[in-house]
DNA sequence: GTCTATATTTGGATAGAC
DNA sequence: GTCTATCCAAATATAGAC
């Protein structure tokens, strides 16, 4: 006879083993370099020879599209947690600025994220999803503020990445680029916002 | 009795397999990857085994960094080739436009220049000067648009930098963010230009 | 679930004959 | 200047004992 429990240690203790490789794959690769991860030197951190790993992981691809898929969900929320703002426009500045300081506290999470640099490696779609859905999302902020053309749509896309990218590949860690955003972002709405749509100041 | 002559056969005939080399090279990163880069592969595509290409570049990194310094001399070169232009910031329009042409022409070569990409290599002083001229005759040719400050700069480059940066990660080939260059420019220069050196239209 | 042992591949580089 | 012969190291992954 066999009887329902209602937790199921043995998967507790895989799933908190699965975890910890993860933990442990990140500790790595912001020591190393995203392309330092190897099942030897990831086991090493976690007391396990390479092999073991397989039983948790089936390949190394695996790992790195389990870090791509909680990075982009971990980006979600940040952005979906924004307070709300009685200006639309004051809702994008915060936006950019929440992207950016994500991007930048961790190159090489934006590295895994938006460059892709791992040869060989090619996200599931599973794990690209949130990605989508930020996407998507940011066109429904930028309708908001009354901008709907997928042009000006692109652009913004553009300036907001384009500032991510020239701080982490000139100055990580810094702020020379970063702290452009509030500025760039009156350019642009300057430009592209419909004048019937702007508020009187 | 020794006799001076006029051209060394053996150097000419050195340095031509050298850019044989180089060519192969090319020909192989673009038609799999910049990591893909292999000695025996390129070795191969010039008919020769893998250990005598020693003879012609001490390392591996020496191939990267010899094709490296040369894309650096020909983007300066189709930089600097620019015709004058009476408007200064037509003479920026031009240059975005042609810096956009040459990253998206070559989407691999766009990867060795601007993204640091190969674990291990790093240009040397000597193929990353142009890099460096190119970036001080841009600042020249924005103060010529009465535009002086760094952060302003910085902000031209991230916007042109920005657009090869989506267009080679998102659409290779393609032309969605590149053609926003002029667009963008115009927005740039309608903010940041003050207002005394601006014509009158 | 972790181990030992091992297969297999790949890649950078050197020594020395020709 | 190209080759053969090697060396060495690193890496992914599988099989099977415990």
């Amino acid at each position: 006879m066999s009887v329902t429990l209602t937790r199921d240690r043995r998967a507790e203790r895989y799933a908190a083993t699965r975890r910890e490789i993860l933990d442990a794959a990140w500790e790595l690769v912001r020591a190393e370099g995203l392309a330092a991860l190897a099942m030897r030197n990831l086991g090493a951190r976690v007391g396990m020879r390479a092999q073991s790993l397989y039983v948790y992981f089936p390949s190394k691809y695996a790992i790195y599209d389990a870090m791509f898929g909680e990075s982009n969900v971990e980006l979600l929320r940040h952005i979906t947690a924004l307070p709300p703002t009685a200006d639309p426009v004051e809702g994008m500045r915060l936006r950019s600025k929440t992207f950016l300081d994500f991007c930048v506290e961790d190159p090489v999470r934006y590295q895994l994220l938006f460059q892709r640099t791992i040869p060989g490696f090619e996200p599931s779609p599973e794990t690209y999803e949130p990605a989508l859905r930020l996407l998507e999302e940011s066109r429904a902020a930028l309708r908001a503020c009354g901008i709907t053309s997928a042009r000006a749509f692109d652009a913004w896309i553009a300036l907001t990445a384009g500032l991510a990218a020239q701080q982490n590949s000139n100055e990580p860690g810094g702020d020379r680029w970063v702290r452009l955003a509030a500025e760039l972002s009156d350019m642009y709405f300057e430009h592209y916002r419909p004048a019937t749509s702007r508020r009187e100041t």
